[in-house]
DNA sequence: ACTCTTCTTGCAAGCGCTTGCAACAAGGGT
DNA sequence: ACCCTTGTTGCAAGCGCTTGCAAGAAGAGT
């Protein structure tokens, strides 16, 4: 911004001032949230900016000590759909306010989360949303310390209590689980999440509950590790198909590894669902562009990125905000990829 | 960032000036640009600077005429993976040189693209990413005259030689209608992308050419409206099907499109390949996850996203860049969607 | 030993905006 | 008509940092 000559220079609140003739400090009250300015004074200012095409200068107004209308959005990753969509929704949701977003990805490095909110935080966002799968609390205290407005996305984090929206990711696993059982399914395979998530553990449990609760023994032999990805989901796969008693559906945590589990199948030259169920966990965009189309629990993504806005909007609105933790509904997503098991299988 | 008490308060360059022993202007510089600061001071300064966990503020740095180190994108949406993908690109190279991402979607609302843009420039972007398919030059021009740095994503501004970044549209969409015909298809079908974008114009000219140099005869019933959608493909490959003598293959825009299309085909009760051929453009992720896995022509959007920004970040570093266009191979990728046409089929 | 360069470093100003405080204008009440 | 209250507005200071300019430090040359 300084390495050139003619630059025509944007105006500022001095050329509003001027033209419109008041004093600066009032062109910035009028300007910015009400405070006492007389509403002549005020439409007179809006016109003259209005006229000089006036565009405020976000980072001096941050630094005197106003919004910087940033917001930090914190993510792992951008080549997953799951990303995708929250951030779709956060988006969405932030276009109406007029914040911007500064959008992080930690970048596979693992230990850089805390710097980056540092970075957010000095870089003078007003808030941030995390969809960091493993948080630290170390940060996360420091936020906590400085009463830094931020929400957790898809992320339970028991020991402080945060501002968080998360999905009912127990209950609609142990739906989808009762779904197949009721279906006919008594061998259900499990392909299980990233260790340590939170949602991998939730739908686990659901996973676990719903059997046990339809008196159906849980072969630990039927829940397999996966990664929720692809890749994760296909090897998982591949481990299930080659075991003495191969179950009858799958439960893949989530999209992606239930894509996996289809190609896996698929090149085991076995048939969805003729053959053998598949059900997975977000209902990402793709979900019904695979063949067979993909039954699933939808897990409202968009929503979520908008709920999370919301209440981080509010925090910042009214600092004192309790701790809430906001839970939308996942729900069931039947298409094509379920049917009874087969007869002749055991 | 202003509506608290206890605030601990970030360090400034101030504080390292004390515990470090020098002024402050000397540790702007020292951390900053190098300019002249002896070796030793400017280790004195480092390791204060470390010891207090120091955290430039961005908004201050750039205020002060200095860069913000932050960079604008511009996409129209986010619900595309064809954007995700871009993105992904600008956001893994852009994490080298510990630049920061400032995100702004058009959101449908056409004409406010000069508005983000305005705003942008104001807010102390270093530079811009325009992955926008409809430019209007207005602000281009704006752009241009302030000479401030940006560069454009696959598009092509003919008036203003600006920086950009681009696919070989044209020679994608020849060899993949080239494959086509040397697959034994005389009747390709095609589904044109978004009108006025240059993308879908370089494709459909190249598809045309194609079909011209094997000395094929360009039936116009067979080129069909689409929008870049897997909506318009499904609509269009109707049309396509409804034909009198509907076409043996369908070249799909991009892949979205060709997702409707096999969608539509499907519906239709025809089998991929074997009664009709569907290739798509882009490869998305998701081409490799439909069944049957799609062949198209592979359109290296992450490397675009990169290159994009290696030539912004160039263009901020030596602002007398001469206007350039960088353009890179797009590459056919035969999966499984394509075969020659059934015999019976005229 | 002394002057002239060449490095380094410090000072002050200022980027564009917010805000506490003081000053001033305008009604209301008696 | 006069004082107090409430509503408006202006001034100045300052957010944290960069940078032009000038002064001090350190060698180089004679």
């Amino acid at each position: 911004m300084s390495r050139d000559e003619k630059k025509p220079k944007a105006p500022t609140i001095f050329d509003i001032a001027r033209k419109s003739g008041v004093s600066y400090s009032t062109v910035s009250r009028a300007l910015s949230g009400y405070e006492f300015v007389k509403s002549s004074t005020r439409e007179k200012v809006l016109q003259a900016a209005r006229e000089l095409e006036y565009v405020p200068n976000q980072q001096a107004r941050s630094l005197a000590g106003g919004r910087s209308n940033m917001i930090g959005v914190l993510v792992p990753d951008l080549s997953n759909s799951y990303i995708s969509e929250i951030i779709h929704g956060i988006d969405d949701e932030l276009a109406k306010s007029d914040y911007n977003i500064i959008l992080y990805t930690t970048h596979r490095h693992q230990g850089k989360e805390s710097e980056y909110v540092a970075t957010m935080v000095n870089s003078g966002a007003d808030g941030l949303l995390l969809v960091v799968p493993l948080i630290s609390s170390s940060y996360l205290d420091a936020l906590h310390q400085q009463d830094f407005p931020y929400v957790l996305l898809d992320q339970m984090n028991e020991r402080k209590q945060s501002l968080s929206v998360i999905a009912t990711n127990r209950a609609g696993a142990y739906e989808a689980t009762q779904y197949l059982i009721e279906l006919g399914h008594r061998h259900i395979g499990f392909i299980s999440g990233l260790e340590g998530l939170n949602s991998a553990t939730e739908r686990l449990a659901g996973y676990k509950t719903a059997l046990s609760d339809h008196g159906i023994h849980l072969d630990s032999e039927y829940i397999v590790g996966g990664d929720f990805r692809v890749q994760g989901g296909y090897l998982a796969t591949q481990k299930l198909l080659s075991l003495q008693k191969p179950p009858t559906a799958i439960f893949a945590s989530n999209d992606m590894s239930a894509f996996g589990a289809i190609e896996a199948i698929r090149q085991h030259g076995l048939h969805i669902p003729d053959d053998i169920s598949v059900l997975g966990f977000d209902d990402l965009s793709q979900a019904s562009l695979v063949y067979p189309k993909l039954t699933t629990v939808h897990q409202p993504l968009v929503e979520m990125g908008r709920e999370a806005v919301i209440m981080l909007l509010e925090c910042i609105e009214y600092p004192a905000q309790e701790m809430r933790q906001t839970i939308l509904p996942t729900k069931l997503i039947i298409r094509d990829s379920c049917a009874p098991p087969a007869i002749m299988m055991t």
